[in-house]
This record gives C-alpha cells, structure tokens and sequence, in this order.
DNA sequence: ATACTTTGTGCAACCGGTTGCGCAATATAT
DNA sequence: ATATATTGCGCAACCGGTTGCACAAAGTAT
C-alpha cells in the first residue's frame, strides 16, 4: 500500500539498510546520497511506519491514559497537560475510558497492554490500587493522577485534597457559618475521603463537632449534579448555613436546585465547588472554589512518567490547591432575618 | 521483555505457527495441543502484541480522530459515541487534539499517518477541506463531524444545522420577539455560516428583514462563554429582546453578563443556545437550546466508517436537531414594562 | 611501497506475529 | 489391500523497519 524504504532503495539503487540510515541521518552515510534519498523519500510521500519502527525498538512513544469519561470537565486539561510534555518528549498519548464501569476499565488495560504502550496514566479509576497486579511482571511505569495510595511502589501525583478542602472550609468558617453541610460522591473513595478529612480539620480546629445530619454523600456514578440538587433538601432540613461540594459540577447541581425552590445564594446559603472547572466562573452567581491546577497535575504527572521511562525513581508529588473567592459564599446573616428573606 | 508465541511455542515442544493457529481457534489444530497451549498462554500472562499483529495484517484496528480540543464539553459525548461502537467492532480511538492551531493539526494528522489508523473522524477542524489532499494517494477512509463539505468524496455525519437554528428562532418569533439577535463564532465556518442560514430563514419566513446591528460575530479562538458575555451591550443597544447563541457556551456567557449587569432572563431577555451540553440542564435559569444527539453523532460517524472499510459507499447524514424549551425563553412583554423593570 | 585507519555501503538477523504450502500419519472409500 | 481424503503440524517467507558486522575502496601514516 503505502511507499517503504525497500521502494526507495530500489528507486534509489541502495539497499535498505542504507535508506534507513540515511533518513535518520547516519554518519557513515555520504552527504550525496543522504541528500538523494531524503529528498526522493518527500517525492514519493514517503510515511515511516510507528508499527515497524515499534516492533523493532520494543517501544512505541505511547502512553496510555486510563479514565473514567472523557465527559467529565475536570479530565480535559489534566489530558492536555499530559499531552503538551508528552509531544514535546517525543510521544503520543493514548486514551482508553472506562466509563465507570470495572470490566471496560479492565478490557482497557488489557488493550493497552496489547498495544505495547511505554507507560500508563491512571485517573479517576475504580481498581487503581489492583493496577500492579495488571502490571506485575511487566516493567511499565504507571503514575495515578489523584489517588495517593501510600508506600509501595505506585507513584502518583495529586492535588492536597485536605489541604484543599480545609481552605475552603476555613473561608465559610470566617464567614461566620458554623452549620457547614459536606456533599460527597463516595464513588471517587480516596479524594472524596481526603476532602472530608479536610472539612473535618477545619472543624475541629474551631472546636466544632461534625454534625452527621450535615453529611450527604451518594454514591451514583450518574451525573454528579443530580447528587448536589438532591442534597439541598436534607441539607437545609439540618439547618444549615453553608455548603461545601465535593466538587464544582456538585456544587452546580445544588445551585440550580437552590434556584429552582427560590433559595437565593448566597443570601440563604453559601456555597462552595472544588476544582475550578471552566464554567465555574459564568454560574450563577460564579461559584467560590477551590482551583485544582488541572493542565499542571498533567504536566506533572507525565514528567513523572518521562523520569521512569528513563529509570529514574522520582518522589510523588503533592500540589495545592488554591480558594478562588467568587459570588456564592458571603457572611452569615442572623438566622430571623433568613427566615424573614423566605 | 514480555511473553511471545516463541515462547509458548518452546515451552510446549511444538512450533511458533502452531501457537499462532491455537490461539485463533484454527480448525487444523487438535482440540488437545489447542487445549494445551491456550491453557499454557494464561499461565506465562501472553499478551499478544498488536504492534505485531499490525505489522503483518497491514491493519491497526485503529481509528484516529482529530478534534480542536478535547476540553469542549460538545466533544466528549460525540467520542463517546464513536468509541462505542468503535469497540464493539474491535476497534480502538486514537484521540489526537488540534488546539486550534494549524500546525498542530497537521502534526496531528502526520502523525495518525505514521501510526497507520485504519481511518480517520475528523470534527472541528480548520483544515478539514484539505484533508483529501493529505490523503491523496492512500485508501484511508475520512468522516468529517458537523461540516458538510458538498460535493466530492468527502464523506460526513452533522447535524441540520439550518433547520435546527430555524427552530430555535422560530421559537423566540413564536413568544412575539422581532428583535432577535444572532451570536456567532466565525472560528467554526461551515456551522456557524448554517445556524446563521437559519436564523435568516426564520427572520425571513416572516417577512422580518435582517439587522446588522443584531449580528455580533467573534472570531476568538478564546473561550467561546467571552464572545457571549462581549455580545450583551451591543445586541441591548441594538434593541435585542431575544438572542440566538451559536452554542451553549456562548449562551452560558451571555448569561452570565446578564446576570452581572441586572438583566433578568427570560423576563428582559430571551437566550437560547445550541447543542444541549450537559450543563445547560442546570444553568439559571435552565438553558432553552437546540439539542443535538452527540452521542448518535459519533455512533452514525464511525458506523460509517465500518461501512467504507469494508468497501461500502455509504451516504451522507444529516440529522436533525430538536428544541429542547426549558427557561431562558418567556412571551415578549412591552418595552415600557421592560423599561420599569430596569 | 606497505600497513593501518577511515569512509561508505551491503548482508543478514531480528522484532512478533500470520499464512501458503508441503508432508507424514491416520481415516475413509473402493 | 490399495487409492484417496482428511487431519495435524512444521517450514519458511513476509510485514517494515533497525543494527551489528563484514568488506571494499579510498585516505593517511610510516
């Protein structure tokens, strides 16, 4: 079908071997015939094939990414923060979804595994810590994106989930709320464990109690907005004054609720997303939250990669979040004058 | 490195080409070394190589496809479309990004032809007219998202652009509004040149004549939510008591300016946007919008192209959009009203 | 003039699979 | 018992590159 070096060299009168060398520039080859041949090679559009050159090599400048949708809003720039070091190193990145589901995500490990990809980028996954088990033999370097699964030999980089989540709690706090509501998705365990460690420390550092009527967490891998809608009745029930989300698409759900029984925010409640997604600045009101670095967490994590490639052992890496106060949160007003608003 | 048929082979006392055949159920072999060395593959955990495999068959079992950035929220459910039935045909998706950047774009594309995809779907492109010209001499089948090149063997799924953005405005003339205003993204051509086309139908239909001080046009390649919140002054200037936004992300803009400057949605202004992401369900106030079927999208596209792989001449689709009314849109009320709301 | 190094190219094996063909052993037909 | 068909497996070539080694021709040193 397509041209090979063997149609060059026969064109060219060489052999192969010196076809392959002199596109790759060789010293050995003269500069005449290095010339000749580069330059026939653009005449006949010549294309060197990655599927030979991988099957020679034993490597085939792919990473594969491993996540759960490609829908959610906070993959898009961790993928392109991978993507942006791993071209520029050379390498192309393969995805492969899961969609939330244990045997598609385990079919896409094994399809990636078939295709010989250099190294494996996991985020967002059901079975990460299973993943030496996948790899056990194999040699190929695997980092996990927000999910820090202590000691052993996975390396991962992540957001300060607690670190994250007491920031955004400390600013509701400061506000004067001290009936604080925690909406979670126990499906995401590690982070959504880590943000609730960290609304838990800004408690108790105020010597709060955690009130189990302020926790709702579901477990619906569906549309995480539903949970943040649904969470506002029960929440309210519970008196209180100020919400911190899981994350921003939580966060929106319980805005459009709030909206929609004429709560107004954050006049009656106070709101707060975690992650910084790109439509948290045009909500309405835009949304207090806490910025995940999503293209750098990308970036971090494939340098990370780059490092194993070349039989480095870097150190996991942690890296913070940041408050970014907007329109959602605002001081408590006494509890009459809400009722009064109502 | 990893297992191969070699391996099996010597370990079983038999030759590769028997392995080769006992993996592939091939009826020559004896039910009992089949037996034997599927058995003996699970155990040493042979992953067979799809580099390999490639390289004789001269087929990758891959599909490429070259999206502006995967980060549009419009993107991710037409992937997710095309993946599945991508692999339920034994298919991968090899995702390679633009950024809006033409040299990327033809890096991407160079790339897809280095690695040899069986074919490419291509989808917000800004050289998709000269993809032929890349393709020229090879056979690899291209599909092209949302822009109907006519003519030629271009081959292509989209939606109805024209009649979908007719709906929309048909709409909006229905509530009583004659001022309507279009928010277009010249960065997109083809569609944006097909929802204008329908604009103008409706608007016509009605023997209502088109104002260009109604047409607020941007070509940023920026965030499209900008172009929206940009095109509020002047569209109010103009007189605009409705709007038609080019896409959800622009109408969520607009919103947002709405929602800074005191304008109140539906009741000052209508706004409907185009493509029913999966937030415009929870804006505020609850997007009206054109929907597309983005996941039927990506299905229709890569079914397509199964059917020119396997020699087919399939034809060109255009789908239809559908109103989705939700609660950006209400009934004109006076200007004299709207003046002492303001 | 001879010995040694450098330069330029080709041969052949290898990466890990697939597949057409040949051939011996066994089974079936006459 | 012989001719023929079937079954079960191996040999070797091929896909499109890379690379160690050999070797002739030219260049350099002695």
């Amino acid at each position: 079908m397509s041209v090979s070096i063997y149609d060059i060299a026969k064109k060219a009168g060489v052999s192969p071997s010196t076809v392959s060398r002199a596109l790759e520039d060789h010293p050995r080859i003269s500069a005449t015939t290095r010339k000749r041949i580069q330059e026939l090679a653009r005449e006949m559009d010549y294309v060197p094939s990655t599927v030979a050159k991988s099957l020679a090599a034993n490597k085939t400048w792919t990473i594969g990414m491993v996540l759960a949708t490609i829908t959610d809003p906070f993959m898009g720039r961790v993928v392109e923060g991978v993507e942006n070091v791993a071209i520029e190193a050379g390498f192309n990145v393969f995805i492969s979804t899961s969609q939330n589901d244990r045997q598609r995500e385990i079919a896409a490990i094994k399809m990636l595994q078939k295709r010989r990809v250099d190294g494996v980028i996991v985020i967002a996954s059901h079975l990460f810590d299973q993943y030496p088990r996948f790899y056990g033999r194999s040699k190929v370097p695997i980092v996990i994106i927000n999910e820090q699964k202590p000691g052993e030999s996975t390396h991962f980089v992540t957001v300060d989930d607690v670190h994250g989540a007491q920031l955004a709690v400390e600013h509701l706090l400061a506000l004067g709320h001290c009936r604080i509501g925690y909406v979670g998705i126990t499906n995401r365990p590690q982070s959504n464990q880590h943000r609730f460690k960290g609304y838990q420390n800004a408690l108790e550092a105020r010597g709060i109690a955690v009130d189990p009527a302020l926790i709702f967490t579901s477990h619906t891998i569906e549309d995480h907005a539903k949970v943040g809608g649904a969470s506002l009745e029960p929440l309210l029930a519970a008196g209180a004054t100020a919400v911190f989300c899981y994350n921003d698409t939580t966060a929106i759900g319980l805005l459009a609720a709030c909206y929609k029984h004429g709560i107004s925010v954050p006049e009656n409640l106070s709101i707060t997303g975690f992650d910084d997604i790109d439509i948290a600045a045009y909500t309405i009101p835009p949304l207090t939250t806490i910025r995940q670095p999503r293209f750098e967490l990308g970036q971090r994590s494939m340098r990370m990669m780059l490092a194993l490639l070349s039989g480095q052992l870097p150190e996991n890496q942690i890296v913070p979040g940041e408050l970014v106060v907007r329109q959602t949160t605002a001081c408590l007003v006494s509890g009459e004058m809400v009722e009064a608003a109502s």
